[in-house]
This record gives structure tokens, sequence and C-alpha cells, in this order.
RNA sequence: GCCGAGGUGGUGGAAUCGGUAGACACGAGGGACUUAAAAUCCCUUGCUUUCGGGCGUGCGGGUUCAAUUCCCGCCCUCGGCACCA
């Protein structure tokens, strides 16, 4: 008989296949139900190393199941083609990242075709072909239009060595995950879409998928939902003196939307407010403003004089003439610099100003800044800082140019409060201190009311110097007190101290907590350090002692001791701070202590030797109730930020936005896109985008929009363009649409989606968040991309290790196909361990020659192919491996699919011949695996003349599945002992006489008395003597 | 520290509504065929043993006629989160 050959025939049918368009997928089948298997598509490397075969091929197998099954399956591949590796490869080597990128696709084709997979081409496409790219940045835009996108000034995430930014999902322990180089915090414009908008829905939605508990669960922690509340601490600064004067802009007056808040709430503080109409506000010219405000208002070294835009110059001509407490410049300006303004300022404005005076008159100066300004610009406000010495406070305006009834920004800058973020505010009355992130806003703000600034100064510039790496393990709390300043517990009106602590993060909840040392180990740790005092909270509650901790105290220190001290705490006292709980709960509490130097209380509420007789009361019902009493919200909080997606690279989508000359964003118009990149660039990275360098681009913009408009010249981050790809397969020729709605209905979500694990957090979240966003403006009709999900293990060189080309164990798919052929490296691929579990498993180069030996039997096993019936023994074998496949290739445990097929051939081998359809129901199971030598055998040796890949799933016969004779263990006292075969349905009291008559029952048991003797059917059989 | 998954021969792994632990494969040992090798085929292969048996699913307890499986307490590995208030 023929020898297996298996590259000859490999490479006979791939081309069969490709010329009958057999795996061409039509959108619908009448009479057939569509399935969607998705792998995630590769990155165009250049090689397909055998994660790629894991990733592609072994999935094939569950396709080509499901296909044969009856079922419509579209199983895709495409190119996620834009990014950094193509670039930085590109750069190496002094090539253009197009031509290279589309070179290893073309290459990359090859590659794939050689496994044999069923993929349809025709559906195929790349991220970077414009055609594909148009649709990411139509998507872009329609999100803008929606306030689904913003640009915003952030701290972002920058790689020296990468010279871009990067999404805090590729920033591992502080280094970049790509080139482990230190990531440092830059201030940057960053185009960000909103993803926590849809933070509740991603997770809320997880209990919807059927997906694995812990990708669910990892999903979870990743978005970090913290339920809790906000409660603001009003912070005393000043004396009763203290007086503000507000100056109004352009065009405005004292009553109108002037500040109104903030004028209510500093005469609700009792403190003065002057707030004067100016003279000729539509015409006016500074002198006679500034005169008019030294002539009506009062000034004294307590004044806190505000100016907001045109009120701004005002202010800073009467600061040259007058001592101050503080001037707050809000939108300020020092020059009549402004374009299209229907009054140049300069004829009236006299724009010389003596700064040496308005510096030395105010003891300090406060600068605010909207970026989104549309009246004052960021250069007008740059000159002001770059003349005075200021405090500059960079935001974003409730309404540009500070111009909404309510301006949080400015209200701070006045009055200060602390905003803590706590998920118990029913210790709010155990609250000893306030401590700010040293990134807080208001640790700068209150630089004037500080009194040890030098010392406050100078604990900032250390803990500037740490990288987040050292914040986070430096074991000792530091912080400084700021002296001067005092918060007000809203609860208890008491003062607390504030302090400056590294051990509060400045980018979690608000930034600033406050500390209750006495329920909290940080807080206790920094309490003791630092000699502050604790206060402890006790709730009536059912809580019990065994849970309980111990507080107790040793001189003015306090220590949290395990259960089980022995240490008597005193009778409770009630002190007023309790009796104000007392009111408020409507309840009395069990008890509180400090009493002399003993403390003692528990964490769980429970007080060891409490005063009986109280209600219970359980921290859930208390935080909303306390909340509301101190005029807090209750909040949500996550862990979870918006995604910023600006690139400062070449080789990405460019985000298709323009700036008008005012420096206004707006999206490029539809029918302009696709929006393509320029190819008249050098990409070499040196920090700055290297789209600024396109004089095309440039001119582009010019040619449509006008003289005067720029074009944005980041590009996208990768993972925009993986969001949404998998609608593109459906209908990758549309141009008037990403995809058809009728195509999306048919096909979405995505049954089944196999992927790394690494993707878990990042694309996986990124692409849900796509479609929820999609949806929210009704462009899909799901709102969620894919059903099932299917985490893969990871393939690891023979010695265990990760593969890696410095460690030498890496094995190249290539070469390995070269020798043994695709279809073994698919089956052994397959067999290597359960699909469906993600593990790690080592490749074994025997165990791949140990599957082509089983592709050559069943190869082998064609001649004992006969047209009689197979003995019955073997029919009934092969009724049960069929069932036996069936079921686990369905729920992917491939490995044991595999092994029961061997099974079947080792005792088919055995068996004198096999019937013909016998061996076609193997033959097509087999098929899954190894596509090439089943057809061949199918088609040449038995003679088919249809592909036996478009074939029906072999079925079985349920009554051949159960055996007539059993054997059953024999068990003594719960040892086996002995066996006994017996017919499946044997009566109970049968069995009990066979048994017992067997030598070796009669053995064991010694002749020792029948206490129980128990029969389960089809299980076991145990005697207890 | 918190959350999740897991720990079974020399190796990958099988068997969990509690019921003969180690299927299948790799490796190893022995044999057949061969001048020889490759290939192929057959046998053995958890450890131990005085050949009766004893011990064995990370460790220690428990429930049960019977535990890899269920319960309690630990240890270890991997993954996620982490000075998260």
């Amino acid at each position: 008989m023929k020898q297996y050959d298996s590259t000859e025939i490999e490479k006979k049918w791939q081309k069969y296949w490709s010329e009958n368009n057999t795996y061409k997928v039509e959108n619908s089948v009448e009479g057939k139900e569509n399935f969607y298997a998705l792998s995630e598509f590769s990155y165009p490397s250049g090689n397909l190393h055998v994660g790629h075969w894991y990733a592609f091929a072994v999935p094939d197998i569950y396709a080509r199941f499901k296909r044969m099954n009856g079922y419509n399956v579209l199983y895709p591949m495409g190119f996620d083609a834009f990014g950094l590796p193509a670039e930085n490869a590109a750069i190496k080597r002094g090539l253009d990242p197009r031509k290279w990128t589309y070179e290893n696709m073309d290459y990359m084709r090859g590659q794939l075709k050689s496994m044999g997979a069923s993929f349809d081409w025709d559906r195929s496409f790349a991220t970077c072909d414009p055609d594909y790219y148009k649709w990411t940045q139509w998507m872009f835009t329609e999100f803008y239009k929606n306030d689904l996108v913003h640009r915003q000034l952030t701290k972002t995430n920058w790689c020296e060595s990468c010279k871009t930014v990067l999404a805090n999902e590729q920033v591992t322990n502080g280094q970049c995950e790509r080139c482990d180089s230190d990531v440092i915090q830059k201030d940057m414009a960053q185009w960000m879409l909103k993803i926590t908008k849809f933070a509740d829905e991603l997770i809320d939605d997880l209990d919807t998928l059927d997906w694995d508990h812990s990708i669910k669960q990892a999903q979870r922690e990743w978005i970090g939902r913290k339920e809790g509340s906000e409660i603001s601490f009003e912070i005393k600064t000043g004396n009763r003196n203290t007086n503000f004067v507000l100056l109004h802009g352009y065009t405005g007056d004292s009553k109108g939307n002037f500040f109104p808040e903030i004028r209510n709430k500093i005469e609700e503080k009792g403190f003065k407010v002057q707030c004067p109409d100016l003279p000729n506000t539509e015409n006016p010219t500074v002198s006679e403003q500034v005169d008019f405000v030294l002539e009506n208002c009062d000034f004294d070294e307590n004044t806190i004089l505000l100016g907001h835009s045109l009120g701004t110059v005002v202010a800073m001509k009467v600061a040259e003439k007058k001592k101050l407490k503080k001037l707050i410049l809000v939108a300020p300006f020092i020059d009549g610099d402004f374009k299209d303004h229907p009054r140049s300022f300069s004829e009236t404005f006299d724009y010389s100003f003596d700064f040496e005076s308005i510096q030395h008159n105010s003891n300090k100066i406060i600068v605010l800044e909207d970026i989104n300004d549309v009246a004052v610009s960021k250069t007008q406000i740059d000159n002001v800082c770059n003349v005075l010495d200021v405090n500059r406070v960079t935001t974003i305006a409730k309404k540009s140019h500070f111009c909404a009834e309510s301006e949080p920004d400015v209200l701070n800058v006045v009055f200060s409060k602390i905003d803590v973020f706590t998920t118990r505010a029913d210790t709010l009355f155990g609250v000893t201190y306030v401590v700010l992130a040293p990134e807080h806003d208001l640790v700068q703000n209150l630089k004037s009311d500080i009194e040890n600034w030098d010392e406050v100064e100078k604990y900032l510039d250390e803990v500037s110097k740490k990288s987040d790496l050292d914040r986070q393990q430096s074991k000792e709390k530091t912080g400084v007190e700021l002296r001067g300043v005092t918060a007000i517990n809203p609860a208890t009106g008491n003062d607390v101290s504030v302090w400056v602590a590294d051990y509060v993060l400045g980018h979690f909840g608000t930034g600033a907590v406050m500390a209750v040392p006495a329920h909290d180990e940080r807080d206790a740790e920094f309490a003791i350090k630092y000699d502050l005092p604790f206060k402890f909270v006790v709730l009536p509650s059912a809580g019990e002692i065994g849970n309980s901790r111990q507080l107790v105290t040793s001189g003015e220190n306090a220590f949290i001791l395990a259960a089980g001290s022995t240490e008597e705490p005193e009778q409770p006292k009630i002190n007023a701070e309790w009796n104000a709980m007392y009111d408020l709960l409507g309840t009395l509490p069990d008890g509180v202590l400090p009493i002399g130097k003993r403390f003692c209380c528990t964490f769980t509420g429970k007080l060891i030797n409490a005063t009986e007789g109280f209600n219970a009361i359980t921290t859930e019902e208390v935080i909303p109730k306390i909340t509301k009493h101190v005029g807090g919200i209750l909040k949500k909080t996550y862990r979870l930020r918006d995604w910023g997606i600006s690139r400062q690279r070449y080789w990405g989508t460019p985000i298709p936005m323009v700036y008008d000359p005012e420096g206004k964003a707006h999206p490029v118009p539809a029918e302009h896109l696709p929006w393509i990149l320029p190819d008249d660039v050098d990409y070499t990275p040196d920090g700055t985008a290297p789209l600024a360098r396109s004089a095309e681009l440039k001119q582009r913009t010019i040619d449509i929009f006008g003289e005067g408009w720029t074009p944005e010249v980041d590009t996208m981050d990768t993972f925009v363009d993986s969001s949404w790809y998998f609608y593109r397969y459906l209908d990758n020729n549309n141009s008037d649409n990403f995809a058809s709605v009728e195509s999306m209905k048919s096909w979405m979500p995505v049954d089944m989606y196999f992927g790394g694990a690494e993707h878990t957090t990042m694309h996986l979240l990124y692409s849900r968040f796509w479609v929820k966003a999609l949806h929210s403006l009704a462009l899909v009709p799901a709102n969620e991309p894919y059903k099932g999900r299917l985490n893969r293990g990871l393939i690891l060189g023979p010695d265990g290790a990760k593969m890696s080309k410095s460690k030498g164990n890496v094995i190249d798919p290539d070469e390995v196909v070269k020798h043994v052929g695709a279809d073994a490296v698919r089956m052994y691929l397959a067999f290597i361990g359960p699909f469906n579990e993600p593990g790690n498993y080592p490749w074994d180069p025997n165990g791949v020659v140990g599957v082509r030996r089983f592709i050559e039997r069943i190869w082998r096993l064609s001649e004992q192919t006969s047209d009689e019936k197979s003995s019955p023994d073997l029919e009934k074998l092969v009724h049960k491996t069929i069932k036996k496949v069936t079921e686990d290739i369905d729920r992917l445990k491939l490995n044991t699919a595999i092994s029961s097929m061997m099974i079947l051939v080792n005792a088919a081998e055995k068996s004198e011949s096999i019937s013909k359809t016998d061996y076609e129901s193997l033959l097509k199971m087999f098929g899954t695996l190894a596509p090439h030598a089943a057809e061949e055998i199918w088609q040449e040796i038995l003679g088919n003349s249809e592909s036996i890949h478009i074939s029906d799933w072999p079925t079985y016969d349920k009554t051949l599945c159960v055996d007539d004779e059993i054997t059953l263990g024999i068990q003594i006292n719960g040892k086996v002992r002995a066996e006994i075969t017996i017919p499946a349905d044997a009566d109970a009291d049968d069995v009990q006489q066979l048994t017992l008559k067997l030598d070796n029952v009669i053995k064991w048991m010694d002749g020792k008395n029948l206490k129980k003797f128990i029969y389960v059917p089809g299980r076991i059989i145990n005697i207890v003597v």
C-alpha cells in the first residue's frame, strides 16, 4: 500500500480545498444555525511560532466539529497590523513599516495555510488597510460627537526608550512591559475614551456571559469598583478678619452669574465680601475701573482679592498699590492679544505692570487655567506665570473660561475643603486627622497658610524623587503635618490636624483620606509613629467575641492585639461624641473607651464586657445615615481609569481630528475618511509625533479646512484597532458601513472566542467597552461581543521553560511540519493537555512523533476494512467512542477525545477486520484533527468523491453504548480484594450469593460474619465484616 | 495582605452527583524481526516487599461501608489585585 507522505498530501489537499472553495462561508444558510468561532488575530511579526499553531490550529478542530454537526461555521483570520514592534523592526532595518508589514503578512498567510485550518480567506483583512481604519476613525468621530471621547491633560505613563505613552495595562511594576525600562510620569494632552462611563455595565454584564469564573473575576478586580462615601472636611485657614474682594470681567456685573456660589459660601461663613459693579463694563478703560475699586472697596492685609478674566488685569493693577493676603487670578492675561475679539483692549487698557510690586504686595498669587478656555490662550497664561511667581492650577472648568454658576475649582481655591473617600463612613466619629496625598492640588493651594512650608516642600521633593516602586516598597510611613491648617470633622465639629503623607495615593479616590487609626492598620501605623490620637467607634452590633481583636494602649500609643487577650477592660464610659452618635443612630453604642491609659474595643463591633441591652445595628445601615448626616454623598470609585489612546508614533491609525485657528478640536467629517496615514514622514522616534513632520498632512488639512487649521499628529493605540475587528469579518467588502446590520444580527455575539490569558484585562475589556459604546449609539445590535471565551495555555520549550531565543529552546513549527507533517503537529497540540483549562504544557519532541505513529496506524487500518460488520465487541466500542469523542470535543477536552480514538484503534488492530462504515465513522472524527490525512484516505483510498470535511458527523446507537456484562471490584472493609463479572442488570440477591462464593472473598472474610453487603449497580461491591 | 485556580507515577495527563486511582501517550526496561540499524510488533513499568502483603492522589485531622472527590485546619505553586482608604 501507499506510504503516508505528509508533505505531499498536505500540499495536495490544501490546493484542492482552496480550488473547491471548501471553506467558503455564507452569512446565512437555509436550515443551518450560525456559529461564530474566533481566535485572536495575529500580529504580523514575520514568522509563525508554535504559539500561533496552538492558537489557530487547535480551535480549528472545534470549528470543523461544529461544521460537521450541522452548523454554518465562521472561523476567520486577519492581521492586527499596526503597532510598535512593526515600526521598531522597520526602523532597525531601515525599511518602510508599510512595506515590511505587508510582506510579513504575505509570508505568514502562506504559513497559516500550511496548518490546514478551515479559514475563509475571502473575509480576511488587516487593520492597517485604509478600508479598515476608515471605520476605526469613523467610530472614533462618532464617539467624539457623543461625548465618549475627550481631550485631557493627564499624567501619562511615558516610556523613554520606546518614546511613547503607555496604557496603564502596559505598565508592569513601574516598568514598560515591552522593554522593561522605567516608566516615568509625564503631563501630556491625550485623547481619552470614557471607558469609566461603562464601568458598572462592564462589571454587571459579566453575569450574562458564559466565561470561566476566573476571567470574570480578574476583570472585576481590574475595574475595581468600591462603594463608599465622599465626605467633605472644611479647612479652617486664616482668621475672622479675612475678607474678600471679587472683580468680574468684561461685560460682567455683580449680579448675574458671576460666581454666585462662591459669594454665598463666603457670606455663609460670616466673612465680609465686596463685589463691586465695575464702571463702564461694556467699554471700560483700565484706569477708571482701578480707580473705582480703590475708592469704593476696603483693603487690608487680610484681604483676598479675586479677579476673573478682564477683572484680573484690574486686580493686578490694584495689587500694585494694596497689600493683600492673597491674589487669585482666574483666567488672567497681561496683553491685549486677542484674535477675532469684538474689542481690542489694547486701546483703553494699559498693559504695563509693576510686577515687582504685585509680587511684593501679594502674600500669595494663584492662577487658574482652563485647558478648554476659548477666550484666553495657554500662551497668555504662560506669559503671566513667567513674570510672576504664582501657584498655577490647571484644570477643566465646568464651562469654558470658568463661566458656569458653580465652578468647584475656583471655590476650592477660595475656600478649601478636603474631600475624602471612605468605605467606612461608620468610623467617621473616630477620625483624628486627615491626610493629603503629596500630589494633591490642595497642598500647593494652601501654601500661604502652611506655616512650615519649607519642611513640607522638602518632603514633597523627597517623595517626588521616589519611583512608584520605591513608594510601594518603603516599609515605614512618612509624612509632614501642615501646620496652620486645620480640618473640621463634619460629624463632631471638632478640629483635626491635616497631614501630607505618601501612603495616600494621588490617583485613588479623591487623593485624600480621613484617618481613623483605631480602625485602619495603615492609619494606626502612621498615628503611632507621629503620636496622633486614637478614637474608637463601637457600634452596638451582634458580633461575636471569638472574632474580635482587642486594642490596648501602652502609654500614648495603641496596639492591635489578636483575639484572646486576657486583659480585663474597665467599664465603658460614654462621652459627648458618643452621645452625638447616639442621637444620630437612635440607639446607644455598646461602649467606648479610652479610660485612663487603656482602650478596649473590637473590630467587629462587639465589646468585650459590653453593657448589655442595646439593639444591634450593622455597618451597612450606619454608612448611609452618617453620610447623609454630614452632607456627604454615597459614591462608587473605580480603579479603572479612562483609556488614553494618543501615541506619538507613526505606524498607527491617525486620530481623525483637526484644530481650527483657535486651537479648538473638530472631527474630520466622514466624507474625508479614511484620514490617510501620510507617507512623507521620517518616523524615527524622538519623542515628538512623526506625523508632525509630514508636509502632506499639513497641506491636506489646510486644503480641506482652510488656512490656520492644523491636524492632530498622534496616532491611536493599537488596542483601538482590535476593539471591533470581529465585525469586519462579517462583511469585509462593505464600503457603506463597517458591517451590515443583517450580518451582525446573524453572527454576533461571537459564540466562542479563543485567546491568550494576557488579554483578560486589556483587549478583552477594551473591546467589550467598544461594543457597549457602539451599542449605546445604536450602531450594533448586541451589547456584548463574546458569549463564550476560552483562555488557552502556553506551550513551553522541551525544558519546561518559556520558549526564548536566548534559552535556545524554541521549537520552529515549520521544521516540525517538514518532519512529521501539519496533521501530527495539530493533533499533538490537541493531545498535550486539556484545551479548556489554561495550563502550560512543555513541548515533547517524542510526543509529536508518537502522534505521527498514531496517524500512520489509522492509515494502515484502512487495509483492514471490510464490507462485513465489525465484531460485536468492536462495534460496541465504535459507538462508545463516537459518544465519548462527541462529548469531549464539544467540551474542548481534545486530549481525552484523542485518547479514546487511540483505544479504538488499539482494539481494531487486534480484531480481524473493521467494517467500512465503522472505519469511516472513525475517520470523520479523526478528520477534525488531521484534515489532510483523513481527506487522502477518504477520497483516494476509500474512493469517496466529496470532501470528508463537508460530510455529516457520525451518530451512535445508544443501545450499543451500554455493556451487557460488567466487571465490578469487590471490596472487603473498603479494600479491593477481588473482582467479579456479572450481567449489568443482575439482581442484588444473586450478586450477593455469587460474590460470597468467590475464593478470594471467602479468604479475606476470614470466617468473620457478614455485617453489611453493599452493592451499587455498575459501581462497586463492598463487604463489611 | 485580599481574591481566584491548582497540587495525582520518571514526564504530559486520565478518573471528581464519593464507588476497582494512574486511562491514553511519552520515557525507561526486556524480547521478536534484522548481518546491523531504522521502522514495526509483543511483554513489563506507582513505590515497596520476607512475594502473604504493606503503602500510596501536597500535609494533619474529620465524616463515611467506601474519600483524589465532601468538611475543618495548614503547606506549597501559579494567576489577578494591592499602602485602594
